[in-house]
DNA sequence: GATGAAACTCCATAATT
DNA sequence: AATTATGGAGTTTCATC
């Protein structure tokens, strides 16, 4: 992945909908050659999709937290994301160093709702008890990864 | 937002350079029809824009954390969006309850980088001490929202 | 190897019904 | 909201460097 190739994944990072001969023209190439090139990161994974961006508040998930989970011993990371990947309310989900064992940022409509998943993640059987904050102001969204499921 | 919108926003999350007629003929609509309710659904603000989606690994980001920030009295979140927002590095950053005063995360391309990273960050004005934990791995990363910048 | 030009197909978009 | 019409985009082919 070379310098031009990074201004092509710049531009799409900004608008994914942006023609291929727009960008093309912003980096110096002809539609086709963008178009090749887009093909090939996303043969070799580099671009694994394109998205939409969207306001979680105007969808009406108001409320967004992370949730800190300890679980049992022995749990391993591939039963907590199956554990995990039933809640629509998760966003995303990863296993950490530290006291916690996994990081979860959840979205839900409103503070009911939070405490409603909360109580059902805190209830499964490989957890055995969380920590949680509320986001308070989301600053910064920088970039989107990972597959959509 | 009714349910059609829902199933639009939905395909576009899977893939947002699928065509509108191709969209349409998924919900039942015709091309024009579907982009006149993406067109209101932006105009609404509840879609802020389309992107790219990237596999932090085959971009070389290889190493990815959380940083939490407890700041000096009276830090405003906009003093840390603006000292948060020049670091490449940060793909999010969020005021929150409890302890810390902001969860902030992190893509790097090593633990080198992440170290430097982190250094730079507590050594802002604004920044008191941080504690940080390194994802061990990304188990669910589901969708995008916010702005770009 | 990667590129640009051309051709062809399909899409986006505006106007009309 | 569907249909129609048109300018533009996506995509393939091919010649070129």
């Amino acid at each position: 992945m070379n310098e031009l190739d990074q201004r092509i994944v710049h531009a799409l990072a900004e608008d994914a909908r942006r023609s291929y001969a727009d960008i093309g023209a912003e980096v110096g190439l002809s539609a086709p050659a963008v178009k090749r090139r887009v093909d090939r990161l996303r043969a070799e994974g580099a671009i694994t999709g394109f998205t939409v961006r969207v306001d979680p508040a105007a969808l009406g998930w108001e409320t967004e937290g992370f949730i800190e989970l300890f679980c049992r011993r022995n749990t391993s990371p591939d039963s907590i994301h199956r554990g995990l990947s039933r809640y629509p309310e998760v966003a995303s989900a990863s296993t950490v160093t530290g006291e916690a064992d996994a990081i979860v940022q959840v979205f839900a409509s409103d503070m009911r709702h939070f405490e409603r998943v909360l109580e059902r993640i805190a209830g499964e059987p490989f957890v055995e008890r969380t920590k949680s904050v509320l986001v308070l102001s989301p600053l910064l969204r920088r970039f989107s990864s990972g597959s959509p499921g």
